[in-house]
DNA sequence: ACCTGAACACCGTTCAAGT
DNA sequence: ACCTGAACACCGTTCAAGT
C-alpha cells in the first residue's frame, strides 16, 4: 500500500526501456529527457547518472534494439541461419520503426554486434566464399538488408502493400544468394 | 555605398541554400531557425513565409539534395547510365554527409524524383528485364545503392579506408549486375 | 506584402543543495 | 549515493504590431 514516496531506484536499462517505450508509442520527437524521467517517476536530471547526455541515450537505444535480435539456431543450415538473422532484424524494425532509422548512422560497436558480424562472416564462408572475400560480402549483405529494413520502417515503401513488400524482401533474398554465388571461388 | 539597412528580400531557395550550407559546415544540429535566419540577415520568424515549419525545411533540404544529382547522358549505354546515376548519388552524399541520412526516411515525392525512378525502370528494361519485374528491381537496386551511400556518409564504414570502400562500391556494382541477370526472362 | 518584437511553452544541461 | 530545485542558454512557433 504505498505510503510516502520512497526514493526511486533506477538503472541504465530502465532509462533505455522507458525511452524505447516512448519512441514506440509517440515517436522519436517525444523522447525528451523529462518525458523519460516522468515515465520512471524521476526528474529529468536523474537520468544524467546513467547516460552522459541525450545523444548517448539515443546511442544506447540503437544498441539495445540490435542486441535484442536473437541469434539463430547454430545447428541449422548456414543459409537458413542467414535468413533467420535477416528476418529477426526486419521484425525488430517493425516493432520499433521510430528508432530504426538511427541505425545506419553509427557503426555498431557493442560486443554483441561484433559477434553477429563474425557469425555472418563465418556463415558466408561455410557457403563457399573464400575468407579473403567474406568480410567484404558481409558488409554488402548487411548494407542491403539494413537499407531495406530502415526504408520500410521509415516509410519509404509506404505506398506499397505488405504483400508487395514481402515479395520485395523475398527477391532481396535471391539477390543475396546471387551475391554469394558471385563471390565463391 | 550601402547605407541604411534596406529590407532583405528572400525566397524559399535562399532558405534551403542557407540551411544546407550550415549543415555542411557545422552539422545538422546547428541548423536552427535562428541560425538560418542569421545567415540571411533576417529574423527566424521571417522563414515561416517560405517553409511551414522546421520539419518542412528539412524535407526541402533532402529534396534539394536529390534534385541536384545530374541525370545521365541518355546517349550512353544503359548500364553506364545506371553507373553514372549511382556515382552521382555517392558524390552528393560525400558533399553533404550531414543531410544524407535523412534520405531513407521519406519517399521522394518531387517530380524530379519520379522522373529519375522512371528512368531507372526504363534502363533496367533496356537491359532485358521484363516490365512486370522492372519496378521491383528498381526499388531493390535503389535501396542497395542508398543503403551503401548513407552508411558511408553517416560513418558506418568509418573504420575502412577510402580504398576499401571504393572496392566495396565496385563489388556492389557487380551485385547489381547479378540482380539484373537474375531478373531477365 | 513582408518582416519583426515580444511572448509562450518548451528544450538539454549544470550545479549547489538536499536526504 | 542518489536525486532534485533552481537557473541558464537555448529551442520552435504564434501573433499583433510595425514599415
Amino acid at each position: 500500500m504505498g505510503g510516502m514516496s520512497r526514493p526511486r531506484r533506477i538503472e541504465r536499462s530502465d532509462v533505455l526501456d522507458a525511452a524505447l517505450a516512448i519512441a514506440d508509442e509517440e515517436g522519436l520527437d517525444s523522447v525528451t529527457m523529462s518525458a523519460v524521467g516522468h515515465r520512471l517517476d524521476v526528474s529529468a536530471m536523474a537520468l544524467y547518472r546513467h547516460v552522459a547526455n541525450k545523444a548517448n541515450l539515443l546511442d544506447g537505444l540503437v544498441e539495445r534494439l540490435l542486441d535484442d535480435v536473437p541469434f539463430p539456431d547454430r545447428s541449422r543450415a548456414p543459409r537458413e541461419q542467414l535468413t533467420a538473422l535477416g528476418d529477426g532484424v526486419r521484425d525488430a524494425a517493425r516493432r520499433h520503426p521510430a528508432v530504426f532509422p538511427l541505425l545506419l548512422a553509427r557503426p555498431a560497436r557493442t560486443d554483441r554486434a561484433r559477434q553477429r558480424r563474425d557469425l555472418i562472416v563465418d556463415l558466408i564462408r561455410q557457403l563457399g566464399v573464400p575468407a579473403a572475400r567474406a568480410s567484404r560480402l558481409e558488409r554488402l549483405i548487411s548494407t542491403m538488408v539494413l537499407g531495406f529494413v530502415v526504408s520500410e520502417a521509415a516509410g519509404r515503401f509506404e505506398m506499397h502493400s505488405k504483400r508487395v513488400r514481402d515479395a520485395d524482401w523475398e527477391a532481396l533474398g535471391q539477390i543475396v544468394d546471387a551475391s554469394i554465388e558471385l563471390h565463391r571461388r
